[in-house]
DNA sequence: TCTATGACTCCGG
DNA sequence: CCCGGAGCCATAG
C-alpha cells in the first residue's frame, strides 16, 4: 500500500487547492508555505501532477507566483486550463492571469478571515 | 543507493 | 518584470 504516506503531503495540498473559492486563484509557493514547507513548491507542483485522479482538485486555479498558466501543458488538449480559468470569470493573457494580484488567494488570509 | 527530473521560488545583474 | 544561476525536496528509473 503505497498511500498514507505520500497521502500525508499530497492531502495536504489537495485539502488548500479543494478550498479555493471559485474564480480564485493561487500560487504553488504560497501552498507550499501555508504547508510550512515554502521550500517545497515543486513538490506542490508534484502532487498536482498526480491530482488528475482527484475530481475534486481544481488543479486549473493554481499557479506559479506571477500567475503564469505553468501547469497548462498538463491539461487535456492545448488550453484547457485557461478555457476553466475564463469560465469562471479569470481573464488571461498570454497565458498569464490579468490582475493575478486582484485574483489571488491566499490560504493563511483564509483562516484569519475565520475570527 | 545514486542520479536525474520538475505544474517553483529566490537572488544577483 | 526580464535573464541566468542556485537551492530546494519528493518521486521515478
Amino acid at each position: 500500500m503505497v498511500l498514507k504516506e505520500e497521502l500525508n503531503f499530497f492531502e495536504k495540498v489537495y485539502d488548500v487547492v479543494r478550498e479555493i473559492p471559485f474564480g480564485r486563484v493561487c500560487s504553488y509557493g504560497l501552498i507550499a508555505r501555508y504547508l510550512g514547507s515554502p521550500q517545497s513548491a515543486r513538490m506542490v507542483g508534484w502532487a498536482m501532477n498526480a491530482s488528475h485522479i482527484k475530481e475534486d482538485v481544481p488543479a486549473h486555479r493554481v499557479v506559479n507566483r506571477i500567475g503564469l498558466l505553468t501547469g497548462k501543458q498538463h491539461f487535456e488538449g492545448t488550453n484547457l486550463m485557461q478555457q476553466l480559468l475564463e469560465s469562471e470569470g479569470i481573464q488571461i493573457k498570454e497565458n498569464q492571469v490579468v490582475d493575478f494580484e486582484q485574483f489571488i488567494w491566499n490560504p493563511a488570509d483564509h483562516l484569519l478571515t475565520n475570527t
